[in-house]
DNA sequence: ATTTCAATTGAGACATAGTATCAAAACAAA
DNA sequence: TTTGTTTTGATACTATGTCTCAATTGAAAT
């Protein structure tokens, strides 16, 4: 039901679709493959000096694009980037620690595809997020 | 399944919750309830020149929090509030038209408890939304 | 190894959505 | 009518991004 494994070389990905294999391209994927649990932009340009500001941004976009990072829009309705383990998927989101687990469950997929059934209408796309205290945190605080 | 009647009477709601009542609410309630598939803070800000754009802001927040209208994350990215007909529900959004469509379904609810208790966890919230076609572009474009 | 040129970058201006500040105005209760 | 609290408007500020454009860089061709 939760994904585990990543996507492997981000960098050749990146190749693969026709880009350039940039210095400032690859600071930016090697950092946050460090940050399985989500990241957010400033974060990555206060963390990489070296590159632009319009540049971390450009990155994220691309790897939006290609597919190899997903938005989240949280609780407070601040966004979030975080790698995406497996193509299609949903989030949980620890509301105390930030970690996001991403969630994968056939039953939504199927509800989903029944509710485009019964609606008027057709449906392309959906969101759909939890928030979550995960089990570490609720442990903590017992 | 989708929701049809309003809420009565948004100031009266504002002043049972002990708010004052303003013209400058008055104002923007009365433009809301000619919206009822979604506005964005702009554009009630650019119709409603004798109201400033802060208080337009606040008294979005106010009816945020009193909980009679709801925040909608469109699929660009963008934001969106709506009137809030039921409690609790999701929303299909038109991608061609922009009409919202509440939406109502025990499945989804039933559902939602039922990953509560597989996910090693507490689910505290959580966003659903469904991009669509609705019926009326549909048949428009055949 | 060098040339070439489109893709990419960085700096900084601009855009958009929203919040904070604070003196002035307006509401509603006495 | 007075009074005291809420609310307002103007404006500055913050956060998150996008756009522009001259300068640079990567990689393909020589």
């Amino acid at each position: 039901m939760v994904a585990s494994q990543f996507r492997p070389d981000l960098m050749s990905v990146i190749e693969d679709m026709g880009y350039r294999m940039t210095q400032p391209r690859r600071d930016v994927v090697k950092l946050l493959e460090t940050k399985p649990d989500g990241f957010g932009a400033e974060e990555i340009h206060g963390a990489l000096p070296e590159v632009g500001r319009a540049t971390v941004y450009r990155t994220i976009r691309l790897l939006l694009d290609i597919g190899v990072i997903c938005k989240l829009v949280m609780r407070d309705g601040s966004t979030k980037y975080s790698l995406a383990r497996v193509e299609h998927h949903h989030h949980l989101v620890c509301v105390r620690c930030g970690t996001v687990e991403e969630f994968l469950d056939s039953t939504i997929e199927r509800l989903v595809r029944a509710i485009g059934a019964e609606v008027s209408g057709e449906i392309l796309g959906h969101r759909i997020e939890f928030d979550v205290i995960c089990k570490t945190c609720l442990d903590y605080a017992n």
